[in-house]
Order: C-alpha cells, then sequence, then structure tokens
DNA sequence: TATTGTTATACTCTATAACTATA
DNA sequence: TATAGTTATAGAGTATAACAATA
C-alpha cells in the first residue's frame, strides 16, 4: 500500500529544511577556498564521468553554452582542465579534467565529509541513529535518481 | 554507547551526496524567476526570524558586510524589505521583511514541496519508509542547529 | 577607539545577442 | 541550414579597502 497524501506532504516539508540547511552548511567547506560551487561541480561531473563536450557540460549544469566557455576558462586557466580539439568533428571541444583538478575535487570531498563527521560525532548519536541516517540517504538518492 | 569512527564517516559520505543532490534538484523551484537563492534565504530568515540588522543578516548568511547591503537594495527596490532607523542607537538600521516579501517565500516553499512531494508519490514510498526520511529530517536539522 | 553601515572597485557567474567555423 | 563554440556586453552576488556616522 502507498503512503497518504499527508504523510507524503508532511515528510516533503521535513525533508526540503532539512537537505537544504544541511547542504548550506556543508558547502562552506572547500578544498581551495578560490574554488567555486560552480567550478566543483564541473569537475566533480568530469571526474565521474569523464570528458565531455561544452554543450554536454552546459546541459548538464543547467547553464548557458557562453557560461559554460567562461567556467572552463576560469578551470584551464587554473589547470584543473584542459581542451582537446575533437578530430571526428571539428566544431567540438573535449574537456579533460588534469590530476590537479582530480586532487582539488578528492580534497573537497574529504574535507567536506570530515566535516559532517565532526558534526555528528559532537551529538554522540548512537548507531541506530546513524542507521536511520543512512537508510534516508539511499532513500533520498533514489528520488533524485529513480 | 556512541557510534564508532567508520560509522560517523560512512554515515558523514552518504548524507553529504545525498543532501548535496536534493538540495540541488529542489532549489530549480522558485516563486518568481528572478527571485535569486541568496535573496531567499534573506527573506526566509526575516520570515522566520523577525526584523534584523545588516550586520546580523551578514553573520548569519556568511557574507560581508558590503555583501549584505548590496543585497538589501535589492530586495528593498522590489519591495520585498524595508528599512527603519533603529532609534536606540543610531548607527543601526533594521531590516523588515513586507507582506510581498512574506508571499514570495510562502509561495517558493509551496512549490518545493509539491515538487517534492511529487516526486516522493511517484517512487511509492511506503508509510514506514517516509517515517525514516522523517526521521532523519530531525536528526539533520540538530546537526545544523545543535 | 570600536562598531555599524555605506561607497568604490573588481572579479566571478550568469544571461542574451551576434559571430565564426564546421557539418 | 543547423550545430558547436566563442566573443561582446550587461546584471547580480561576492570580496576587500576606505570612509562617515555613532557609540
Amino acid at each position: 500500500m502507498s503512503a497518504s497524501d499527508e504523510s507524503l506532504q508532511l515528510t516533503a516539508t521535513d525533508l526540503r529544511m532539512a537537505a537544504f540547511r544541511l547542504a548550506r552548511r556543508l558547502r562552506s567547506a572547500r578544498a581551495v577556498d578560490a574554488m567555486s560551487d560552480a567550478q566543483l561541480a564541473v569537475l566533480a561531473t568530469l571526474r565521474m564521468h569523464g570528458r565531455r563536450t561544452i554543450t554536454a557540460l552546459a546541459e548538464r549544469e543547467r547553464v548557458t553554452a557562453p557560461s559554460m566557455t567562461n567556467m572552463i576558462n576560469g578551470l584551464e586557466e587554473q589547470g584543473f582542465v584542459v581542451r582537446t580539439p575533437d578530430a571526428e568533428d571539428r566544431r567540438r571541444v573535449q574537456v579533460d579534467i588534469t590530476d590537479a583538478g582530480t586532487e582539488i575535487v578528492m580534497q573537497t570531498i574529504r574535507r567536506r565529509d570530515e566535516l559532517l563527521a565532526a558534526m555528528l560525532s559532537e551529538l554522540d548519536f548512537t548507531e541506530k541513529e546513524l542507521a536511520t541516517l543512512r537508510e534516508a540517504s539511499a532513500l533520498m538518492r533514489k528520488v533524485v535518481d529513480p
């Protein structure tokens, strides 16, 4: 049996507030202060899914092509990505993450996880409460990527 | 007995990924397209906690005072907040949300909750799974505001 | 002197419009 | 003609530095 509309609405409200506040708090933890969220999101995509064209990156990040060109310019100047002309279709430019870019992403993830682990630790959660958080995390990911 | 370091780290990683992705997905639902996240966050704070000075808002939003001055200028031009000089300390300026500002916040919250409720509904979660999400939400809020 | 807020200035991220090169 | 990317330009949000008014 599926859930009632009332349960759905109550859960949605609780979860929306909690996810927003937590994400916002964690976002302040970065590997490099000069690295923006937008740049990190592009690097994280490239690290997970490999080389992508400007257009593909723009679609994924939901920004326009000129915005992505601009962002890739910044990342390239910092040495975190490289552009490679596409041999098959010479209109295209493939963007690859560099070792330095990969390192920055990993450092940032590590910092955020350490920050969150420290926050969890201070509250003396029980194993059962942590298990609830992990179960909920899995459910939340199903919501975003069904 | 409090939880093990390993549980803390695993939970932190799961929760960090889930919260970021969900918040990102929900952020795209706004009441007004011209309203930025930064502006909405200020309005939501004023709605929940009442009048605040520029400095207090800057600290809460973790931006500098000039940035907050700039943002309040934009919100005031749109009619969503008003500045009132503080009678007791004339260096201060109190910022209040207007009815129009309150309406915008409520509309946005409603939209986001409807979007999330629809997403939850499509997955046919059980009442037990929804309860897990609500319990986790309460724990997440304790993490952010201990 | 310290605090509150503003102004001046600069950089990033974002957009739209117009352009070049290629398919 | 259509597509991939860039350049030009403009607006919002952010920062630092310097300032005025007040405590």
